[in-house]
DNA sequence: GTTGGGTGTCAAAGCGCTTTGAAATTTCTG
DNA sequence: CAGAAATTTCAAAGCGCTTTGACACCCAAC
């Protein structure tokens, strides 16, 4: 059933049905009624490609999937991509998913924004100077970042948390409680969160005068196993870290068991706190010791970008350019008093 | 830029660029060559819309992902699409994602089919007599299930895993093991595998004339929270079960945190077999005592399905319709001899 | 020297929709 | 009741691509 034919079979012109379904104003309501009914008896739906060709708009956003063989999917993807899809299923908008290698990622941007399948894009896992910036800026279609890019100009429209401030405001907890040996559990040292969550850690350390030692750092996925591995590192030091600051639920996880393991008590021997983007699979209030995090939804950041990138595409903006979220503190038992020095 | 810029520039007509792009024969070499010199140089890509609406062709996956507010996002979402775009990056697929309430999936998956936006279809979280089965079989569009519905004949194209057998061969072993006493933490209860798998714990008791009793079963969601509370509920029973089969890795984390909280050791007071879907985030052999697992990767199932739908809009076909995969039977520590009555 | 079969190229139609500019119809005004 | 204004409808063009059917050209064959 398309266009044509259905008006035909109601004795009316392509144009009047065109305009009756479209919500245009020169159209009779007693005609407009007779195309509705006509609609919703045959079940004819306009055809997108159609709809594209014509009017340049189709309802889609546009996202990179970064996947490879041997590439780890994210648990984080999934989450805030429930977000988008929240505010998009209200607006009748879809999503259009280009796979590309990791490496490859300016190259697929910029076939997905040149096919016309997409009025709006939307990138995220954002790393120091990404190169994608350039690209966007160069495109003229509209676009929002999640999070930012550490060096790069901020004059492009995103959507970040306070990452620095929020691993500022765990370190200073922890000060305040008495720890002087630091340790950050961060993800992979190249995205632009990772770098400020560090310098978070670094400036209020500085504040008292103490340092991070590269041994007490370390970079890597942000999964379970990669959280023991870490852990276990770090409780082999000669002067074992104390206080512990991870960029997430998933890398506590395993942190935790290597806490266990090793014979210590979380809270007590060992204070931690993580970053928590709210995933409903893994909730720090449910941790055998209860998780001190700094936390931020991730699906709320995916409606608020849907918000601004749907909005902007059907012109209801304006919508502030730049958007830096903070985050909350909320403290359970993982944190405590520095122990005594034995 | 466009075919008709571009073929003027060549002094060529757009008939020939055309075929010269999609690698027709009747063109010169010569002319291919400069053709697609051209291209490179103007960094022309065909209008994705334009291509489709002459051909009906789009090189595109469709699926639903339910979403609303409230409702969860899955983890296994994220990493079944990774295998799905780790094939279709291969082939230069993409994906339209249309997210949907989760009460209207039906009416949501037809329209995704008529807005003409796509050349196939996926569908995943089968429930018994699925009711999305009859309309895709109305549609004349290919698609594949992952998974089967509980009741309907089985004569759609599908790929499934064999919960039944899988947790039929997990649940002998634990009665070889001497447990008499089991309990199952599943999936919601609407849902095929979740049907399956029960019918598998069913079958393998029922051959020692044993029964799985109402109270010892769980249906929830399958996070950590659910695991935590599902277990809680067992260990408060008089009779207390020493073996339990869960659905998930997910949710074997609450469980197990629910038995060390208990005081109860795992693979000595209670076993546990947890199916594991090969989620990267969370591996059974990384806890703190390695899981046993029925196994089967999420993962290259997205890749096989995806090989399947794209497989058959490209007509390089023929594909088997229906394939049940067999788990893997993985004996970790988490499971041992039945406990001494005491 | 005509016929025949490739080969390389083209003009034009068509995919299903929106939108422009004009025409037909109705309604209002003096 | 004529003429103007407003309302409703329409035919046709255009979005960027593929594909059909035709045309010109060249070389081998009779």
């Amino acid at each position: 059933m398309n266009l044509k034919q259905l008006s035909e079979l109601l004795g009316l012109s392509q144009t009047t049905v065109s305009r009756a379904l479209n919500g245009y104003p020169e159209v009779n309501e007693a005609t407009r009624e007779r195309v509705l009914q006509a609609v919703k008896e045959t079940g004819y739906r306009p055809n997108k490609a159609a709809q594209r060709l014509a009017t340049g708009k189709a309802g889609s956003i546009g996202l990179v999937m970064p996947t490879a063989p041997g590439h780890q999917s994210d648990v984080h993807f999934g989450e805030f991509l429930a977000g988008l899809g929240e505010e998009a299923v209200r607006h009748d908008f879809h999503f259009v998913i280009m796979p590309s290698d990791p490496d490859d990622e300016v190259a697929a941007l910029r076939r997905l924004a040149i096919s016309g399948n997409v009025d709006a894009l939307f990138i995220a896992y954002m790393r120091g100077h990404d190169p994608r910036l350039a690209m966007l800026k160069s495109l003229s279609m509209p676009y929002v970042v999640h999070g930012r890019s550490f060096g790069a100009e901020p004059d492009y429209p995103y959507l970040d948390i306070d990452n620095e401030g929020a691993f500022y405001d765990a370190t200073r907890l922890l000060l305040q409680l008495g720890h002087t040996r630091f340790a950050l559990m961060n993800g992979p040292m190249h995205l632009d969160f990772a770098i400020r969550r560090r310098n978070g850690v670094i400036s209020a350390l500085a504040e008292r005068g103490l340092t991070l030692e590269e041994d007490c750092m370390s970079h890597a996925l942000m999964t379970d196993e990669q959280g023991l591995l870490a852990m276990e590192r770090f409780l082999q030091l000669p002067e074992r870290p104390t206080a512990i600051l991870c960029s997430s639920t998933v890398m506590a996880l395993g942190a935790i068991r290597a806490v266990n393991q090793a014979g210590l008590r979380l809270g007590e021997d060992i204070s931690l706190i993580a970053h928590d983007d709210v995933l409903p699979l893994l909730k720090p209030e449910n941790f055998s010791v209860p998780l001190t995090t700094t936390r931020s939804s991730l699906r709320a950041a995916g409606v608020r970008i849907a918000q601004r990138l749907i909005g902007t595409v059907k012109q209801a903006g304006p919508f502030p350019e730049q958007e830096l979220w903070k985050t909350e503190l909320i403290v359970r038992a993982s944190t405590g008093p520095a122990p005594q020095q034995s």
